[in-house]
DNA sequence: TAGGCGATGCTCT
DNA sequence: GAGCATCGCCTAG
């Protein structure tokens, strides 16, 4: 499959508009192991300001990326165990975020099943923590320009255009009541309770 | 299908 | 010491 690399001005430099535009792009991880893809078909907003955001307190060691110019990786650890992965998204300074949560997997998927572990094609990408595990990401690729970048990168979308629906977002306490969640309706690969996903 | 809960290690208070 | 942008396994219905 040939994936053609989105570049400076393909996306908007606004953290929901961002995220909204996220959805049916492909995200692409290129390692000697392999190439893995996926359909974006999940993400959450983090704005500035958002209580909710791991930015609201300030910069620190751990969310420096969510400072930086749009476009580069925030990867973090969550509960131990896994990690998320996050594009910044507004200009540098601000401290900003969309969260990816899920993806429709494209190419690569024995490569994912290795390293997930045994999982159906339908579960590899489903939820942040998995995804990240299918695509092999975590603090050592926090950081990069995911414009520019040769290892990880966002590529146009493949297949028809998505119908878009928002929702509240998963698995926070504060500012749980705004609708920052967006994700391809009717996919089979998005994540999360089926009442949020009419 | 939905809900409860333990695993597990940072980060922040 | 509490809380966490999660997941997988268990139980109940």
């Amino acid at each position: 499959m040939i994936f053609e690399r989105l570049g400076e001005g393909d996306l908007p430099i606004h953290t929901a508009r961002l995220a909204r535009a996220l959805i049916g792009c492909t995200l692409v991880r290129e390692t000697a192991a392999g190439r893995t893809a996926g359909r974006i078909v999940e993400t959450e907003a983090y704005e500035p300001g958002d209580p909710a955001s791991h930015a609201y307190a300030g910069k620190r060691e751990r969310n420096a990326s969510m400072f930086r110019a749009p476009f580069h990786a925030y990867i973090y650890r969550i509960y131990g165990m896994y990690w998320c992965f996050n594009v910044a998204s507004e200009p540098e300074g601000e401290g900003a975020g969309v969260l990816i949560r899920a993806l429709e997997p494209l190419e690569g998927i024995e490569l994912m099943r290795e390293r997930s572990g045994s999982a159906a094609p339908r579960d590899l990408c489903r939820g942040p923590g998995r995804l990240a595990r299918a695509f092999g990401l975590d603090r050592l690729l926090d950081g990069r320009a995911l414009l520019l970048d040769e290892e990880l990168y966002l590529a146009r979308r493949v297949g028809a255009p998505p119908r878009v629906g928002t929702s509240r977002r998963i698995g926070i306490s504060r500012a749980a009541e705004r609708r920052l969640r967006f994700y391809e309706r009717g996919s089979l690969f998005v994540s999360g309770p089926r009442s949020l996903s009419p």
